[in-house]
RNA sequence: GGGCGCUUAGCUCAGCUGGUUCAGAGCGUCUGCCUUACAAGCAGAGGGUCGGCGGUUCGAAUCCGUCAGCGCCCACCA
């Protein structure tokens, strides 16, 4: 058959992937085997593919078809998360634009239109993934919100509960007034921003105008009378202030102690109080104190019996209990509070600041408010003591390692987390009041069925005739995370049925490969429940790729316009060349910086492999033809070269070296199979190639595509298919392949080849140097013994030499000479040879030698490097020496 | 404010417990080639005193200290 000059991807990509499908190559169900087992980071139910997912899936996908190709039973388990914020926001804002607001609608109804967006949108993102060539399971797909997954969520959380480790509690969370939600610690992003310290007059209440103090004190007077200043960043919060403090210390505000002071505008008296927690040093050293809207107010109003004023509603505009303000947005308020302070003489001062502000994780543009309210904890020191031993001792491995800190610190310093979320999409709490909602002692059961919690609440009540009416579930959702941390025990049905042969086959499973961005969110929390549910690690090693950045290292985002859409770039290069793109710059860790030029690279080099094939499929094979020297020795060697690649590559596989791994059969393919071995081994035009070279060929090429397929599964497919007639159903997926560990004499036959090589370049240098056709056939003269006589033949063959001479020595015009290793090699080229050019390119080499025998030599004299090196380094030196001065008695002999 | 990591050719990176012929790879660069497998290619070449300084050692890109620059994680200074 012909084949074009070009691989054509899209003529092979949508074939073959439809033909593995079809024959069910991908699926897994337990048998003798030993498993391979990676479950999938599950992206948004309704995302789309992006170059994250993109490296992430290629990653995965060439671990299971290697782990396949070993012959292990491989098992990729997909599915999608359902994204409860993130997917409620989109739900919201396409109600938005349709004119209906979320809390129009009741949480029936709300739901509706969330799972008819899922239906309609999700989902995609799977497809998308199988244009790259992801060897997923897919009839295993699954969804963190479909019943199994749900069931398993319920269950779990009922049963913390029990265990007393999940709780209910009023604290100070973050909240995001967009979404009116609360959230985790970790879903807070903290950024550095340009912004506003306001000096506000508190003046002193019931003032006798006593412009005293004592020694050394500052006091502010005007002729409204004494005040204090206070420096603050948030002077729309003043209307909740309940308190002034200072530290007790503090000599310039002695005066303070014991007054009242009056908020400005609010003209409302609060308190001095001293607290130590305040520094002298900051601002003024006076403190505003807001119990209902920072941290460490709510601590020092805690400690100090302070007042609660709460002026904020849950969307993040001012309440009633404001009194000013009031149904404003708080960015708003704080622009117009500070021109009314200004107005009103009660602003001192504004200074340019940088202080953190924090974010929410998944509306980026919202600052995050604290906000006092009841939400469900769960407690995580247990699940901490659970998770970190096993890490830490390398039990359970990260690669890199340099995430082992950052969890240690994590684990080492953590905080209850809090799972609920004032979210309609997901799952919800499956706690049932028995009291009204605001009720001061709340009364409830926690069940995983309505029916269950009726029989609980009933036991609990001793009241025979409570109804399901008497029960009110709680309004909350679960947080994301709490579904997805169980994902490797839900996925094999592992809470509902612990006992399953799933479970008891896949898990733990082997390997995991995330960004690092979610080793808290995500990767800690699945282990914790790992382990407390099975009492096994989920996965056997973690590997964190890079954050995938463009080639100038900055983050790829909508909003710079600098991240291709993968699909587009698979039309354009291939799939198999833009994994090749993607791994090429991804060593385990680091940030890749993508180049386009990298995809166009796999490109090319699928057309290399291609174009190889090409040459050798279009060989007319002879029987009787006898095979040369020439291809004899190439074939022995090839086959050293490729089992040490084979092995080299093994080696970087299991350290997750996949980009080196790559780049080994690169260089194997492109450089030794195509440039060296191919040529030794062609035959001349459109002549025929003998039997043994020929089956050695292709077998050589069966093996390549073997190495090559987990990288590049498209081309490697259609080639294997091409190689010879192939039974309906076989593929190189599931074929064995014979490369054999090297063999003890291989070593040698490399090293010769090497210096092979070398003679052969250094005949070609020569020759482009001095403008002379590669095609002009010239004699070679070695000087002295030829020490790799039998490599004659392929010495000809590719160097274009017509025969091959010694002699004792080379001396006189028209020779060019070089050295490989110690042996000289001279080429007679007449005229062209410019003597005097020769002899100085000597003196300048003799002179890099005689610099180098001194450091050598140097060395060899001192007693103490005799006495305290090891014996083969000094051997090593010595052999160094006598070849640096047989280097130069050549070199010598030329002058 | 704590903790961690990085700095090796123009670019992106290897170089593991210090010693294997004056430091390696890929890409890019330069020179010459449309040589019937491949110009998405072939052949050849150039390119680094391993961030600075100091120390340990017979010997340091590799270990230690220090300075400089970059990056990441954590932390309630308004």
């Amino acid at each position: 058959m012909e084949l074009a000059t070009k691989y054509a991807p899209e003529e092979v990509e949508g074939k073959w992937y439809d033909y593995w499908l079809n024959h069910k190559l991908f699926s897994s169900k337990p048998d003798g085997r030993e498993p391979y087992t990676i479950v999938i980071p599950p992206p948004n139910v309704t995302g789309v593919l992006h170059m994250g997912h993109m490296l992430n899936n290629t990653i995965q996908d060439i671990l299971v078809r290697r782990a396949r190709m070993e012959g292990k039973n491989a098992c990729w388990v997909p599915g999608t998360d359902h994204a409860s914020i993130a997917t409620e926001a989109k739900v919201v804002n396409k109600l938005a634009q349709q004119g209906i607001k979320k809390h129009d609608l009741t949480r029936e109804e709300f739901l509706k239109h969330a799972w008819e967006w899922t239906e309609e949108h999700g989902g995609i993102i799977l497809k998308q993934l199988r244009r790259l060539g992801a060897s997923c399971d897919w009839d295993r797909t699954a969804f963190t919100m479909d019943e199994t997954r749900s069931e398993s969520v319920l269950k779990v959380f009922v049963d913390l509960y029990n265990k007393g480790l999940i709780y209910r509690g009023l604290r100070m969370v973050n909240w995001d007034p967009k979404a009116q939600t609360a959230l985790s610690n970790e879903e807070v992003i903290y950024r550095e921003e340009k912004s506003k310290l306001y000096y506000l007059k508190y003046y002193v209440a019931d003032d006798n105008g006593q412009a005293t103090g004592e020694e050394g004190e500052v006091i502010h007077q005007d002729a409204r009378g004494r005040y204090a200043v206070v420096a603050t960043t948030r002077p729309e919060t003043i209307m909740g202030d309940t308190a002034m403090c200072i530290n007790p210390k503090d000599p310039k505000n002695g005066w303070l102690k014991g007054q009242k002071v009056i908020v400005p505008l609010v003209d409302r008296a609060i308190p001095v109080i001293e607290d130590r927690y305040v520094d002298i040093e900051f601002g003024t050293g006076c403190l505003k104190v807001t119990p209902a809207h920072d941290p460490n107010d709510y601590v020092l109003g805690k400690t100090h019996g302070l007042d609660t004023i709460d002026i904020f509603n849950a969307n993040g505009t001012l309440s009633e209990a404001a009194g000013l303000y009031v149904g404003m947005d708080r960015m708003e308020v704080r622009k117009q509070i500070a021109a009314d302070l200004e107005a009103a003489g009660l602003l001192e001062k504004v200074e340019d600041y940088e202080n953190k502000v924090g974010y929410s994780e998944r509306n980026a543009d919202t600052a995050v408010e604290p906000r006092l309210c009841m939400q469900w904890y769960l407690s995580m020191q247990h699940f901490a003591d659970l998770a970190l031993p096993p890490v830490m001792n390398d039990e359970l491995k990260f690669y890199p390692s340099k995430y082992k800190n950052i969890y240690n610190n994590w684990l080492s310093n953590i905080q209850d987390w809090c799972i609920s979320r004032q979210l309609w999409w997901g799952h919800r709490i499956p706690a049932y009041y028995l009291t009204a909602p605001d009720a001061e002692v709340e009364e409830f059961v926690v069940a995983v069925t309505p029916e269950e919690a009726l029989r609980l609440a009933r036991e609990k009540t001793g009241r025979a005739d409570l109804e399901m009416s008497d029960l009110r579930q709680d309004e909350a959702a679960l947080d994301t995370w709490f579904s997805s941390w169980l994902w490797p025990l839900s996925l094999f049905d592992g809470i509902n049925n612990p006992d399953s042969e799933e479970l008891a086959y896949y898990y733990p499973t082997s390997d995991l490969v995330t960004a690092p961005d979610i080793i808290f969110f995500w990767v800690a929390r699945m282990i914790m429940a790992g382990y407390e549910y099975t009492g096994k690690m989920p996965f056997k090693n973690v590997y964190f790729t890079g954050i995938v950045r463009d080639k100038l290292g900055r983050k790829m985002s909508k909003s710079l316009g600098n991240s291709p859409d993968p699909l587009d770039l698979i039309d354009q290069y291939g799939a198999d060349g833009v994994r090749m793109g993607m791994m090429l710059a991804a060593p385990a860790g680091n940030d890749i910086l993508f180049d386009e030029a990298l995809c166009e690279q796999g490109r090319n080099f699928c057309n290399k492999i291609w174009n190889a094939f090409r040459l050798v499929q279009g060989w007319q094979v002879s029987d009787e033809l006898k095979q040369p020297e020439t291809a004899r020795l190439a074939t022995q060697w090839f086959g050293a070269q490729l089992r040490k690649s084979a092995a080299e590559m093994a080696d970087l596989y299991s350290k997750y070296r996949l980009s080196e791994a790559l780049m080994e059969v690169y260089r194997l393919f492109w450089d030794e199979f195509s440039s060296w071995y191919l040529e030794m081994v062609k035959p001349a035009y459109q002549q025929p190639v003998d039997r043994a070279t020929y089956e050695a060929t292709i077998g050589f090429f069966n093996d390549l595509l073997h190495l090559l397929h987990p990288f590049m599964p498209f081309i490697s497919e259609e080639l294997w298919q091409h190689i010879k007639e192939r039974k309906d159903g076989e593929s190189i997926m599931v074929s064995s392949q014979n490369i054999s560990s090297p063999l003890p004499e291989d070593a040698a036959l490399i090293a010769d080849m090497e210096r092979v090589k070398g003679v052969v370049t250094g005949v070609r240098a020569a020759r482009a140097q001095k403008n002379i056709s590669p095609r002009e056939a010239l004699p070679l003269t070695i000087v002295g013994t030829n020490e790799i006589a039998a490599y004659d033949s392929l010495v000809r063959k590719m160097g274009a030499v017509s025969e091959m001479l010694t002699a004792a020595e080379v001396g006189g015009a028209g020779y060019s000479t070089f050295l490989v290793g110690t042996q000289q090699y001279a080429l007679y080229l007449g005229d062209v040879v410019d003597v005097e050019a020769e002899k100085e390119a000597a003196r300048a080499e003799l002179e890099h030698l005689r610099k180098f025998l001194k450091s050598i030599q140097g060395k060899l004299s001192n007693e103490r490097f005799l006495a305290g090196a090891p014996e083969a380094v000094v051997a090593m030196e010595r052999k160094k020496e006598a070849d640096t001065l047989a280097k130069i008695a050549v070199l010598e002999a030329k002058l």
